[in-house]
DNA sequence: AAAAATAAACGTAAAAATGACGTTTATAAT
DNA sequence: ATTATAAACGTCATTTTTACGTTTATTTTT
């Protein structure tokens, strides 16, 4: 490409991923091997991310990050931190690591996380896998303390905006969204409460479908509209400290 | 001091104080002026900020910087965004002023705010100025843009979190909390309702105080317990989408 | 074709929180 | 002693939340 990198700042990605059938809240994290003389020197997951380059902005070297590792684009993202410790990439594993790369030296690195739908994306094609964010890996660089503040902020996020929606089919199940609720913040939430308040939305349709395949009764299936939930222009300024 | 910077690193903090008196949220900001053969070239304000160095972290940069300016330490503070467009730096003005001054590739700025309490500045000591946050002066660089989203994100916080006691004095009244609330979220509170509220939170503790030198009814004097509302374990996950 | 199993969906009543008001009280200034 | 004023208290209707028990629709089994 010829473009200009900016050698110490970098963008790092959290990818996150709701598996409807396990009903766990999954990270999208990429194998780091490095062997020499038949002796294993790094083999863990890290977080896909790339130096910045110039002429970009942060949004946009995000954007191509998640791009280039899975042919993915619109989706939606939030940038939620930089870290930039001086001794963050200075564990013995990394060290060798960043030795045997060419550029490395990402002292800062810019942390945003997407939501995405899990079907999306194709594993076969791609060399990451998903694991769930309560039973990480070994995880290399300071990636675990960031998978691990992306998934605080999207705790945060969930309870006062619908980016729920994000992580789910565009047809789903009142059950669905309890239940990705309940994974994200790791939660029991009764059934028949939490469904009353959410077919109440006015930006809650229920669609003319149920689910199909099923082996016990079907569910009705329900969309979110995000034209009707921007027109009730929901800021309710509740102060609940 | 012989630290090395990192050239295009920088941190910039906007500092957020409440003046009880004009019940205005106000932004500490820096003079900027140039001229050459009598001619104005610069002449507006902007955010106290300064590069980064090497051997420190993220947070020990936004520290020291707002120690430069103040001599205050240990104040809340937060990370709240990176902004690193690459014309973010590129106004005609702005350029005008880089060139003047020594070093200024800072392409990528980490953005930090500060709460504290106005009394705690002595603007005598101090080239800069306090200015409403709905009334701000010209504003160079970007800052305006990073204030604004500086301003967003404790309006979200402040819903949430009880950071608001930060921008009041250790001891205060009912009142002064809903001035405060009322000017960070410009909404009128019904002052009956948000005394009951706040009266009845357990980490909102009656002194055995009042307000003197007040030429009305002087107030109860109420503190905030962090340890008290620590113990509540304050997370209520109320789902409000 | 009937019965069993199971997840979806509905309902109700008490408790808590909120919203919208009117009234009383304590203090400083007159 | 009176007045002016901001602080502080109180009440009732409405809405939201919490905590449960019951019914219904569908698939699978018999």
């Amino acid at each position: 490409m010829g473009q200009k990198k900016i050698l110490n700042i970098s963008v790092d990605c959290v990818v996150f991923g709701f598996d409807t059938v396990t009903k766990s809240l999954n990270v999208l994290l990429i194998k780091r091997y490095l062997e020499k003389n038949n002796k294993v020197l790094v083999n863990d997951y890290v977080l896909t991310g790339y130096h910045k380059y110039e002429e970009e902005t942060l949004d946009q070297t995000a954007t191509r990050v998640l791009e280039e590792l899975t042919g993915l684009k619109n989706q939606y993202k939030k940038q939620f931190k930089a870290f930039g410790d001086p001794d963050r990439l200075m564990n013995e594993k990394d060290l060798i690591w960043i030795k045997n790369e060419e550029f490395n030296l990402r002292t800062v690195t810019i942390a945003y996380y997407f939501l995405l739908k899990t079907d999306d994306i194709d594993l076969n094609k791609i060399d990451a896998k998903w694991f769930p964010v309560n039973k990480l890996p070994d995880v290399g660089f300071d990636h675990k303390k960031i998978i691990l503040e992306a998934y605080e902020d999207l705790k945060e996020k969930c309870l006062s905006e619908p980016i729920i929606f994000k992580l789910l089919p565009d047809k789903f199940t009142i059950n669905e969204v309890q239940d990705l609720y309940q994974s994200i913040l790791c939660i029991e939430i009764d059934n028949r409460n939490f469904r009353r308040k959410l077919i109440n939305k006015k930006y809650i349709i229920a669609l003319d479908e149920k689910q199909v395949g099923v082996s016990k009764k079907p569910a009705q299936l329900y969309m979110f509209s995000k034209d009707i939930y921007d027109k009730m222009f929901q800021k309710n300024y509740l102060i609940s400290i």
